[in-house]
DNA sequence: ATCTCGATAGTCT
DNA sequence: GACTATCGAGATC
């Protein structure tokens, strides 16, 4: 079922974390497409690395919208990102989702990815190799590709995550204090303001995330 | 395992 | 005109 609207009314430094475990769930064509959140990251409006930071613009006005929405932007001429816009509305601040393991609809998503059939479908039958892990990682760890895997476009803009259909996103499975894993915090990815702070989120020993080294 | 670089187009100064 | 919340290939160790 998925996460409600209060939830997403809080600030990014306490939602980021919070969305580890839950569903990312992609509905298109007929075709259900599931990811486990893995990595995340806070971006404010105090925040110099946030596209919120410098106020609203046409891109970024999602950001200041009502929490729960999504925000997705496309960068470096061919990827996009997927965010999930979290603070009362007039505040700019969102979620990036940077990484999810994928649990359903793999063929489809190595297609998306332009990835070769063998490539994920071999893995189905030998399913606990570590080939068929590094295989996994490839269709959706980064945000990019994550965002390809999922056909998720500037289009997702303002879609609405807490309503089953499209783009959404369900309650942490499993739940995290219950599996006993812990939150690590570490400097968000790829950006040259603010790289001190420290509100990029994964678990500890999951092997989804888009670097190893903390 | 870690690095460097090019691709590519939208956004903002 | 500069920059970019990235990715993949190829080089190098």
């Amino acid at each position: 079922s998925p996460l409600p609207r209060d939830f997403f009314a809080r600030g990014a430094t306490e939602v980021a974390p919070l969305l580890l475990n839950c569903l990312l769930i992609r509905e298109i064509e007929g075709m259900r497409l599931v990811g486990r959140i893995s990595e995340t990251e806070a971006y404010t409006q105090e925040d110099p690395a946030s596209h919120s930071f410098r106020g609203s613009t046409a891109r970024n006005k999602s950001m200041f919208g009502q929490p729960g929405r999504a925000y997705v932007y496309f960068t470096y001429g061919m990827h996009h990102c997927f965010n999930v816009v979290t603070g009362d509305i007039g505040t700019g601040e969102a979620v990036l989702i940077r990484a999810v393991e994928p649990l359903e609809g793999l063929e489809q998503m190595t297609q998306n990815r332009s990835l070769s059939d063998k490539f994920v479908s071999s893995d189905l039958h030998q399913f606990s190799s570590a080939r068929a892990a590094a295989n996994k990682i490839q269709l959706t760890v980064g945000p990019g590709r994550l965002c390809q895997a999922l056909k998720i476009d500037r289009t997702l803009t303002g879609a609405d995550l807490t309503q089953i259909g499209g783009v959404w996103i369900s309650f942490a499975k499993p739940d995290i204090l219950a599996q006993n894993q812990i939150i690590i915090a570490s400097p968000r990815i790829g950006i040259t303001k603010a790289t001190d702070i420290l509100w990029r989120f994964t678990l500890n020993n999951d092997p989804f995330v888009t670097r190893k080294r903390l």
